[in-house]
DNA sequence: TCACAATATGTCAGCTACTGACACTTGGCA
DNA sequence: TGCCAAGTGTCAGTAGCTGACATATTGTGA
C-alpha cells in the first residue's frame, strides 16, 4: 500500500499561470468541494470515490492522480492551516522563547483563518471537518500521522530559531512533541465541547491557552 | 470502513479453559507468528492476507474474524506491552508523583519484557516490529491511533491515582499527552539509532530517561 | 450418552480502494 | 503550424474487507 505523494499541484500559484495550471487547480478544488459536501452529508465511509468523481465528472483514475488516497482529500480540507503555522512560527520575534513562539503562532494561525474564510460561519467548516476526522478511525489515524510529520518540521524550525544542533540537542524534538500533543488534546476537547452552541475561534484559542497553561502544573511534583 | 473490534479472544485465559478456547488461541497465535515472519521477511505491503492464511491453512474469512484488518495483526505483535504498562502504572506507590510513576512504569514494562521474552535476543522482536511500523506509513498511522486511545486510558488512571476529577481537571489529560508524545519520540530515536549494533533494553530505557530529563529544559524560558 | 444449542469455520459472491499500461486529447511553444 | 509534454480516460486486474448462508465442532443438560 505504501502511501506516495500525489501530484504536488504546484502550491499557491499566482493569479494567472497558464491555462493548464488553472485547469488543474480548478479540478482539484472541485474535487475537494464535492468531497467535503458528500463527506459531511453522508459520512466518510459511506461516500465512495466514484460518487466524488461523478459529481465533478472526471474519471476515478484522475482522482487518484490528485490525491494519493481517499483519506488525503479529507485531510487536504484541514491542511491549509498547517502550512501557515510554520510560516507564522518562523516569523515570530526572536526574543520570544520557544514555547511562547509556538503558542503565539498557534493563535495567529487560527485568528487569520477566522477572517480570511469566505463562507458564512468562519471556522465552522474547519470544525465540521475536524469532527468528521475525529469520529472516523481511519481518518483520525491518517491525521495523526500527518501531525507527526508536521511535528518533525516544527522541531527543525525550533532548532534553527534557537541556533541549536537538532542532531544532538533533544530539546527541539521534545518540545515539538509536547506542543503537538497538548495542542491536539486541546483541539479534541474543543471539538467535543462545542457540540450544540455556535462555533467561535476565540473559544478555541481560549481552550488552547487553558491547556498550555496546565503544562507547568501537570509536570509539577505534587498535584494535591 | 469504520474499524470494529474483532473477536476479543478472551484475553489471558488460564492454563486450561475448554478445548474451544485453546484452539482459538492457538489459531490466533499461529496467525500472528506467520504474519510476523512474512512481514519481516518481505515487508508489510508485499505480504497479502492470503499468504498469511495459507501459511496457517485457514480461510481468509477466518483471518478477518480474528483481526479487524491487516494492520491489527502487525500492531498486535507490539501490544502485549501496552496492557502491562497500565497495570504497572496502577501498581506504583502513591507517594510517587504522576510523572515519576509514569517513568517508573515505563521502565518496568520494558525490563519485564526483557526477561520474559523466550526467543534468543530478548527485545529484538519488539524492535524489529517497531521498525517495521516506523517505516510503513499505513502501519504507523494505525499505531499512532492506538497510542491515542492508550493515552486516554492513561489519563483516567492518573486522575484516579491523584483523586482529581478528570472531567474538570485538565492535568491528567495534559500529562498523558505529554508523556505519550515524549515516550514516542524517545522510541523513535532509539529505533533509528540502534541500526547496526545489537538491541539492548537497557539502552532503550536510557534513551527514554534522557528524553524525559529534557522535558524541564525544553519548556524552560531560555534555551541559550 | 444423546440430542440440541452455541460457536467456529469455510465458501461464495460482491463492493470498493487503488494501480499499471496504454491510447487519446489538449495546452504550451518554437 | 506542428511538435512535445502534460493531463485525462479506459480497461483490466489485485487486494482488503464484508454479509449471508451452509457446515462442522464443541459444550451441556436431560
Amino acid at each position: 500500500m505504501v502511501q506516495q505523494v500525489a501530484a504536488p499541484v504546484d502550491r499557491v500559484v499566482g493569479p494567472v499561470a497558464g491555462l493548464r495550471q488553472r485547469k488543474k487547480q480548478r479540478t482539484r478544488c472541485q474535487l475537494l468541494e464535492a468531497a467535503q459536501k458528500l463527506f459531511l452529508r453522508q459520512g466518510y465511509a459511506r461516500t465512495t470515490v466514484d460518487e466524488i468523481t461523478a459529481a465533478v465528472d472526471v474519471s476515478q483514475r484522475t482522482f487518484f492522480r490528485y490525491f494519493a488516497n481517499k483519506e488525503q482529500v479529507a485531510l487536504a480540507l484541514m491542511e491549509d492551516g498547517a502550512d501557515d503555522f510554520v510560516d507564522y512560527l518562523r516569523a515570530r520575534p526572536s526574543h520570544e522563547n520557544p514555547l511562547q513562539a509556538l503558542r503565539a503562532a498557534t493563535r495567529e494561525t487560527w485568528e487569520s483563518r477566522d477572517i480570511s474564510e469566505p463562507g458564512a460561519s468562519p471556522a465552522t467548516a474547519a470544525l465540521e471537518i475536524f469532527q468528521l476526522i475525529e469520529c472516523t478511525p481511519t481518518l483520525l489515524a491518517a491525521y495523526l500521522h500527518r501531525l507527526a510529520e508536521q511535528q518533525q518540521l516544527i522541531a527543525e524550525v525550533l532548532a534553527e530559531r534557537e541556533g541549536v544542533d537538532p542532531a544532538v540537542d533533544l530539546r527541539p524534538r521534545v518540545l515539538a512533541a509536547v506542543f503537538s500533543a497538548v495542542g491536539r488534546t486541546a483541539q479534541h476537547e474543543w471539538a467535543a465541547g462545542v457540540a450544540g452552541r455556535g462555533v467561535d475561534v476565540e473559544d478555541l484559542v481560549q481552550v488552547l491557552d487553558r491547556h498550555f497553561d496546565q503544562l507547568g502544573p501537570a509536570l509539577t511534583a505534587d498535584w494535591r
